[in-house]
DNA sequence: TTGTAAGCGTTATCAT
DNA sequence: ATGATAACGCTTACAA
């Protein structure tokens, strides 16, 4: 590995000669500064940023933190996060906890053991759990956003996005009632922010006057057989469903599957919904995404947020980023009987 | 940040002493072990591995570069790398090129100054340009993995992961062929790997004795619109075509969609098949993936390739993996007339 | 314009 | 079983 010293030894200057022209501070001579060019350039010279980093405390280092890397949300957000990264020429670590509170942690630890300057986190577990990973954080001096939809109260000490569903599902739900749906069959799996949107969609249901019934898959990724048999259970056993909403567009796509199979047509007789709002189920099935969640955004804003925290003494703050209704026509009538 | 020196003070030993109980070397009293670690618990220490690999010259750091993160491919290798390394207590860089060269090599740039052991690259460009990225690589003390299609001849020193589609794309082919196709369409993107993917299915269609004509979209992820207008130049004006192949799934989702309002009907009359292999693809549309692409296996294998070269003194090894043919529901015979 | 000395937090090595 | 010293590669602070 090339260092500066062999560079100097090369030119016959000075190891801070060197330093100085490959971080083009003024004061050196052109001749020394081509020289040093040359010989950098000709031995190959990589600059070791671990130790500019030891040295001068900052290391442009971040850290990302997501329940499943490969899911849509989270691979939403890690492009988001490593586009801002990159251009401000940080370098960026992910760590996937895999919807465990106890990898994240540990996740969570190993990263800040990289001296990283802030972390992004997506939290595996509720606002329980998320407390402590926190305090963890809190203790050094790094900055933290947490994109999440539960909020802990009193907040901890760090940058908050706050996904809201409420809006939208209230439009969603008030839309079926309105359509002639009388009960809201929720599928929900164990993908990121599933509770909160399910939750989310039983207040709604509530509020417009909708009965609401659920069907849980535990797994973040569920069997296709395991979501067709949930989609069923909702949409042809009494009391039935006639309108079904699923907490993430590939579950949504299976559900809407399975139930023309059993003879069903998705948007007349039963509608079919999904949160979504990915590249990919945008494009993939846009029919189903009536639900819209700002992945994009709100990891746009966790990412501003750590690179503003950078500059100015940003205190603990909370943004709100809304997720929004979408008409489809995937939505229609029920079927009359 | 708490130091060893912090605790070392604290407790009133040396930092060498605090050091070897953190490291849990053997030779330690009973009685300093305990009150070293109740004051680094209390202090709440945080070790500072970028410190620990200046020293060691070990730093447990790969990086991992694709283009496109967001991409149901580069989210499939992203995660398989990331598991790889969080089990062997390795951090990871990622970095996504966005299918750009340049950005590929300032990537690979940096994260070779973070010092890293090794890094998984999944080139955006051709053999050509991934020539100069393994030559700056080849100049460091680290390993090099590269996931590709395109194997540069002769090969740099890397480890390579060949995906190969032959076999997979004549098995289709030739399945296309008995089904009494004559003319195969190829809907190209500027997907990950879609050149190669295309060209392996201009080669088979050939040998299996069927015409074939390309429609190509230049952008990774192509507006809707603009798919459906390709595949309908592919199925719709003479020649026509009675196959289209779609060089990822998202694509052939739009082209079969287009198609089918465009009143052909896909499995009879029109066969639509793609090339997927992802979580997601599968589990949304299997019905179109013909071609499955091993993409965790490739990213398994080359994340094993990094971690034996750690211990052993591997050569520049050559792996292949090959795609397979999947008979699917979407493969129908040509409508007659 | 260039050089010298010291130190960032850790560990290898030798000493006690 | 513990400590002192030097060094990893770099940059800040000061001197020449």
């Amino acid at each position: 590995m090339v260092r500066l010293k062999d560079i100097a030894e090369r030119v016959g200057v000075s190891v801070m000669t060197v330093s100085r022209v490959l971080r083009e501070s003024p004061d050196i001579s052109e001749k020394t500064r081509a020289r040093v060019l040359a010989a950098a350039k000709e031995l190959g010279y990589v600059p070791d940023a671990t130790a500019r980093g030891l040295r001068t405390g900052k290391t442009r280092l971040w850290g990302l933190v997501v329940p499943g890397i490969d899911e849509p949300a989270g691979a939403a957000l890690a492009s988001s996060v490593e586009a801002k990264a990159f251009a401000e020429k940080f370098e960026l670590f992910i760590a996937d906890s895999r919807g465990d509170p106890e990898k994240e942690r540990e996740a969570v630890y190993r990263i800040l053991s990289r001296r990283v300057e802030g972390i992004v986190l997506a939290p595996a577990g509720g606002a329980e759990t998320l407390q402590s990973v926190c305090n963890l954080v809190g203790k050094q001096p790094i900055h933290l956003a947490v994109v999440s939809a539960e909020i802990p109260d009193p907040r901890p000490g760090a940058a908050f996005v706050e996904i809201v569903f409420d809006d939208a599902m209230e439009a969603l739900a008030r839309r079926l009632h309105t359509l002639g749906h009388q009960r809201l069959g929720i599928l929900k799996t164990g993908a990121w922010m599933a509770e909160p949107l399910a939750a989310a969609a039983r207040r709604a249901a509530e509020a417009a006057g909708l009965a609401a019934r659920e069907e849980t898959a535990k797994e973040m990724r569920p069997e296709p057989a395991e979501i067709a048999r949930a989609a069923e259970r909702l949409c042809l056993r009494e009391p039935k469903c006639s309108a079904l909403l699923a907490v993430d567009d590939l579950a949504a796509l299976q559900a809407g599957t399975a139930l023309e199979r059993q003879g069903l047509k998705v948007s007349k007789g039963v509608s079919v919904a999904s949160c979504g709002g990915t590249v990919w189920t945008e494009f993939a099935k846009p029919a189903l995404s009536a639900i819209r969640i700002p992945w994009r955004e709100a990891a746009d804003e966790a990412a501003g947020l750590l690179r503003a925290m950078l500059e100015e003494e940003a205190k603990p703050s909370l943004r709100r980023i809304r997720a929004e209704f979408i008409e489809r026509e995937s939505l229609g009538a029920p079927s009359t009987g």
